[in-house]
DNA sequence: CAGTATCCCTGTCGATACTG
DNA sequence: CAGTATCGACAGGGATACTG
């Protein structure tokens, strides 16, 4: 990435398509939620609960419906009693795997960086 | 990215490594300060704080000290009078480049597919 | 200039209880 | 089961004033 030049126009569109990026990830709870679901392809609400330990429910609720919204998950009701509902990666929420991997990678190397080695 | 296998071991570090990225880069106004020193390469607080349109000084402060902590950007003190700071990335900052590339241009593709072209 | 200190308001989030 | 409703604590962050 080249930092300078076109400072006015391009800076400032990267500046918005960042923040856009961060707004749908930096959910106290997302990436948990997304990495629950997409290890088990399809995941029910308090299975959920489980698998990321410490959320509460009304957090779960709120953040799930965020990244509905957004596109990346698709909730889906089945007609069992009682009800029971599937949360699932859409084809959208898959492209968010290849930035996962980024910030993991580079969050690892920043780790031996600062709390040095190990 | 796979998602599946080894899920005790694998998952768990990835979410640490993960947690570890966002917590340098989530600050409210992190990327825009990177971005500020990123395009001079060298840049003095009271230029940062114009260039990052809304942020406070308190903020200012508080966020460059974290960068700091994080070794992603150098304070210089020049023996002017009065006082001068100039900041710039280190090495190692400039490693964020990368994936702010990567969170640049899912931000843009995001956008296209949620608020819908253009 | 480059910060610190203070005050205060706001949104966020946990705990708990309740509903269809 | 899968949420919603409510309350309250508390941290984040803005405005402003002050310091070396």
């Amino acid at each position: 990435m080249e930092c300078k030049k076109d400072f006015q126009t391009d800076r400032k569109k990267e500046m918005l398509a960042v923040h856009d990026a961060m707004d749908v990830l930096s959910g106290k709870w997302k990436i948990y939620i997304i990495s629950s679901i997409c290890h088990y392809n399809k995941r029910r609400f308090s299975d959920i609960l489980e698998d990321v330990s410490g959320i509460s429910n009304k957090m779960l609720s709120k953040e799930l419906k965020e990244l509905e919204v957004n596109k990346l998950i698709k909730r889906t009701v089945l007609d069992t009693q009682p009800v029971t509902v599937q949360y699932e990666l859409t084809a959208h929420g898959q492209t968010l795997k290849t930035i996962v991997t980024n910030l993991t990678e580079w969050g690892i190397a920043h780790r031996k960086k600062i709390i040095g080695k190990k």
